[in-house]
DNA sequence: AACGTGTGTTAACGTGTGTTAAGCGATTAG
DNA sequence: CTAATCGCTTAACACACGTTAACACACGTT
């Protein structure tokens, strides 16, 4: 298994990031060590991580901040954030979503270790298709159709389809609103965002069909689809 | 502790898969014996089991595949592959993560029991601490849901859940009011406390329908909830 | 060109959630 | 006993979110 997997490092204090970055070079990661966010922004557009771990707490810009800017990129880079526990819950669990992670200080180095390899697995096995279940439902991606168990399938439009798709990757963990307003209306502006909730709205009537299913508004932050 | 509780057992060979059907049945573990990979899966849509024993080698479909697929449906449920000592360590190892674990063949039956009986306690321990019983309510955390006995559900906001959730993390014990204000204001300034006050008082009121539960205030440290 | 259909946006109003304010009650220290 | 403090409750408020319907526009059909 040849594992040169590339991980940025985001940690402004030098000491505690040479540990870090030396501890996961003996697992055989390669690591980009990098002492504030608008490096880390810069590293990741050349560099290309797999993974990403971020202290929350740094100069120039936060991680949550790094982390915003680099998602509107790519959806599915795993993040995980180094919390100072003063940190709300609130403001950490908004952004404990789908592949995302934190990790309050101070931290064990298996802790990490560990919430990386799920993370990396986790990922891998979701790559495999744009055929989604969850719940009772089918949901296919490309084809845009939702099939309540083995009931007919509906069609759905292009707006409901992707929204749908973020909420399932995304599934039992928060959404950000902002987030996937500027991936799908490109701004989240007052009136993209009330074309959101009416879109939420039509998703909710038609997932009603399985009692189990919710769609869990979390509010100032975003959607969590609960299966 | 009633312990009807289903696994699924895929095994080609029959007399093998026999033996393992009774031996768990003598547990009180209800088993479903399938012959291949793909009856298995065909299965598993059907009865939706709590545990998966997969043998590797199987006609049809192979034991991993049948989990890669079971995966896409259920992040959690755990898995146990039976291997034959022919399989390469690194195949077998890349499943033993997460809700996974891996056995050799022959293995002993004490053996099979003593895995199920880990994953079992390890899920269900991971389970419990999101759906939680106090005195006659049911409370979902990930759904924000409370219900007094076998009522209907009520729908409780992102921060009574969260409120209620560290009350029965710590009932009977008290919950330090400035810890909690931290945790999910950010601060403990006196809006905050006025906010908290506000939120003790609607939870009071939601579950005065169990009279044996009570949020007792402790002057000056913060609360205790009694069931 | 005229028409119907489907899709997404805008508008208007309604509801839900969390914060702030204000007054009252309980507890404790002096 | 009195004052000071802390906690409880209700209501008012601001704003985030939900729902429905009207509207605008693109598209395909005749």
């Amino acid at each position: 298994m040849s594992n040169t997997i590339t991980i940025l490092l985001a940690e402004d204090e030098p000491a505690l990031g040479q540990i870090i970055k030396e501890s996961l070079e003996t697992r055989n990661f390669n690591v980009l060590l990098c002492e504030n966010g608008e490096k880390a922004y810069e590293v990741y557009k050349i560099e290309k991580p797999k993974l990403l771990v971020l202290d929350v707490m740094m100069p120039k810009k936060d991680g949550f901040e790094v982390a915003k800017d680099i998602r509107m990129e790519d959806e599915t880079i795993p993040i995980i954030f180094l919390t100072a526990k003063s940190q709300t819950q609130d403001v950490v669990e908004g952004f404990s979503i789908g592949g995302n992670d934190y990790l309050k200080k101070p931290f064990s180095m298996e802790e990490l270790i560990v919430r990386i390899n799920n993370l990396l697995n986790r990922t891998k096995l979701q790559k495999n298709s744009e055929i989604l279940q969850f719940g009772s439902f089918t949901f296919n991606f490309p084809k845009q159709t939702l099939q309540f168990e083995e009931q007919e399938k509906t069609q759905l439009t292009h707006r409901e389809a992707h929204l749908l798709f973020h909420l399932i990757k995304n599934k039992n963990a928060v959404l950000d609103r902002s987030l996937i307003l500027n991936k799908l209306w490109g701004n989240d502006d007052f009136f993209s965002a009330r074309s959101m909730d009416v879109f939420i709205s039509k998703l909710r009537k038609k997932l009603q069909l399985d009692n189990t299913i919710q769609i869990v508004n979390i509010r100032g932050f975003g959607y969590k689809l609960i299966c």
